[in-house]
Parts: structure tokens; sequence; C-alpha cells
DNA sequence: ACCATAATCTTACCATTGTCAAGTTCTGAG
DNA sequence: CTCAGAACTTGACAATGGTAAGATTATGGT
């Protein structure tokens, strides 16, 4: 096909990424439930039973999408990244909400725990995960540094920080609320309210 | 069958609840796509097809589960119910939070885009989350009447408030990250800090 | 009381899907 | 060159969502 690399007729040479680009095509299309693996190994031109050779099953498949989809999050974070502390904290609000109204099946995905391995067992998926909440932690470590924030413990704010953008994002992409579709400047000002307010109950005056 | 109506072999009396109930059942046992259509229809000792004459579709009797699930969640809202705004936004939190971690599948049902009608269409489901939304912007519409809030629009500042408790509800039933299982007292802890944060950040000294 | 009609349920069928087993074709190390 | 193994295909299987046509029961109008 047209594809990037070699063009021999039966080994496709690079089948594992076009099957992943197969499926975010679908993602993007239709929702979640869409995505079949006949369906993605039939957009990749290949039989339906090539899957197999590159990942175990569908969930194999759909983790290594979640996991793609930390990365670019990850990715698009760092580009934002600044030294200031609450420049950074907002831009991870933006990036984040963004990222799940832009793709929001494969920001579904991200979140589904039949998708990690079973726990004991070492998990890309959940290291990937921590590791993005690293970021958010270690933020609000240099805020209280900077006696931009001064109560609590930095994990535990990080999770009710991560819950505010990650809930506004659920509900901006699946509750049946919220203006349809989102104006423009929305975002930016629900972020900006939100940050107010965290930046508020953060700091305590002394 | 054993079940609390008629007992007539043919007819089965009350089979619509039924198939709810089993499809209850199945939620409560594994995760979000073992819910089957033929398999609740085996646990209500029926045929596959009889669904049918009770559901459209496997989509409608997924959105009647959705919609029995807010209903609930509202009723357990109601029975706390104080006339304090500040003890209404603690118990819309908590139970809110209990109901997610106790009925994790049924959560993640009430909050799908694909089973609400197409816009422009009445929808249950749309009406009964919206009447929910609705108790938190009134709790915080007699926040600030009392002066216990002072900035910003009721229905941003309650987006945000549902953003919060909604994201920590999501993040604790299926992110890679938080302790499992939640040891006693994190939830209470949890909503407090979410609690004191908002209460911070809603409030701007004169 | 009776019977037509509608509601309820069943059986039989279809297309699609995930998955596996057994073959086929290619590729590269020796 | 050759041959072991990787990459793919074909063909099968069981399970699922859904439809159609027929069987059974309930119900209301007369």
């Amino acid at each position: 096909m047209s594809q990037t690399s070699k063009n021999t007729t039966y080994h496709h040479g690079n089948l594992r990424t076009a099957l992943l680009n197969a499926a975010r095509e679908l993602a993007a299309e239709n929702t979640i439930d869409s995505i079949t693996l006949r369906e993605v190994a039939r957009r990749a031109g290949v039989s339906h039973a090539a899957p197999y050779h590159h990942f175990a099953d569908k969930r194999a498949l759909l983790r290594a999408l979640a996991i793609d989809a930390f990365n670019e999050l990850g990715k698009q974070i760092k580009e934002q990244w600044q030294t200031d502390p609450v420049q950074n904290l907002k831009a991870i609000g933006m990036v984040y909400v963004q990222f799940a109204l832009s793709h929001p099946t494969e920001f579904r995905f991200m979140f589904r725990k039949t998708l990690c391995e079973p726990i004991g067992r070492p998990d890309e998926l959940t290291e990937i995960a921590n590791s993005i909440f690293e970021m958010l932690i270690s933020t609000i470590r240099t805020m209280q540094d900077t006696g931009l924030a001064t109560i609590g413990n930095p994990q535990e704010l990080a999770l009710i920080v991560w819950s505010t953008i990650h809930g506004l994002s659920n509900l901006l992409i699946d509750a049946p609320i919220a203006p349809q579709p989102i104006p423009d400047g929305f975002l930016e000002y629900q972020i900006r309210l939100v940050q107010e307010m965290l930046l508020q109950g953060l700091f305590v005056r002394a």
C-alpha cells in the first residue's frame, strides 16, 4: 500500500504501527465500540488473523493504543513546560483537557483498568500514567517551595488537582450536560477558574 | 421463578425489571464488557429474543440501567440532605464518590454519550443528570446567598465542583494509581480536603 | 361466555466478531 | 544454498446482537 515503508506483497514490513494507525483512524471516526480487530486488519490491508502476530489479543492492541496516547500527552505537556510552576499547572490543565477533547476515544481507553496487566506484574500502562502524575506532584512541590502553596501533602493535593481536570475532561466528553459544541474561549475560561480556585485553596495565609 | 410476582410459565409477568436486575447482577460480578443481552436473558430464565419485547436493543437496556442508577444516586443524596449548604456540599461529594465505588459498572454507563438519545430528541438520561446537577448549583447559590461563597457564576462553579468529585470517582475506579484497596478513612479525608480547598477557593475576602 | 386481537415469548436464522489451528510464503543467519 | 523461524493466510469455531415468523397466553369488547 502507500505505507511509508517496504512494499512487498506478503510481508507487510511494519504492520504493528500500521495496525495502530488504523485503530486510531477508527477511533477518530466512530465511537468506543467500533474499534474491531477485523476492521483494523481490513484497513491495514491484511487478513483478519494477521494482528495476532503482533498483539496477543484485542486487549493488547488497545493497551498499546492507550500507552501511545499517554506518551503523546506527556510529550505535549513537556512542550509547554516552563520554569514558573503556576504556568505549568495551567499548561497541564489546558493540554490535558484539550487532549481529551481532540482524542476522546483514546482518552477513554487510557483509563480502563481492564487494559492494565494483572496487579503484581509490571505494567507499562501503570508506569507511564504514574510518570505523568509525577509531573503534577513535582509542580505542586515547587509551588510549596516557593510559597505559592502552603498546605497539604503534595501527593494528596495532586490527586485533587488531577481529579478536577480529569473530571472536567470526562464531563465535557461524555456527560449529557455542557454546551455542545463547546464555545470559543470556554476552555481557557474554565481552566482559569479552576486555577484561581485551586490557588486560593492551596494557599493559607499565615 | 421465585420472582415477587405471578408465576405463570409462559408469560413472565415482570420481565422488564427482572432483566434489569440480571444486568445489575452481571455488572456487580464482572467488568463493563460482560453485560451481554443473551446472558441477561439467560439469568432471567428466558429466551435470548425475549428482551426485545421490552427494550429496543442492547443500548436501550443499558440506558435504562443508567437511568435507574441516576435515580438511585439522587435518592441517596436526598436522604442526606440538610439545611446547611456546606454540609450538603460534603454530602453530595461523599455520596457521589461512594456510589461510584460501590457500583462502578453502572457509574461508567451513566456517562456514555452513546446511550443518550440523538440530540434534539427529548432524553430522560439527559434530564435526570441535569436534575442532579441542579442540586449542586442550588447548593452553591445558597452558599453565595449566605456569604459562604462570593465569587463567580454558580453554574460555572458547580461544573468545577462536579468535575472534582466526578474526576476523583473516575480515578479511584479506573486509573492505574491510587491505593488498592482503598484504606479506611481515605475517602472522608479526601473529600474533606476537596471541600476545604473549594471553600477557600470560592471565598474571596473583601 | 366467547373470540378476535394484541402482548408476550420461542425457535430458527443471519452477519459479525474474537480467537485458534494448520497451512503458505518469505527472510535471513549459518 | 538451505532451512528454521517469522510473517501472513485460510478456514474453522463458539458467542454475540439482531430479525423474522410462528406459538402461546392474556385481555377487552360484545
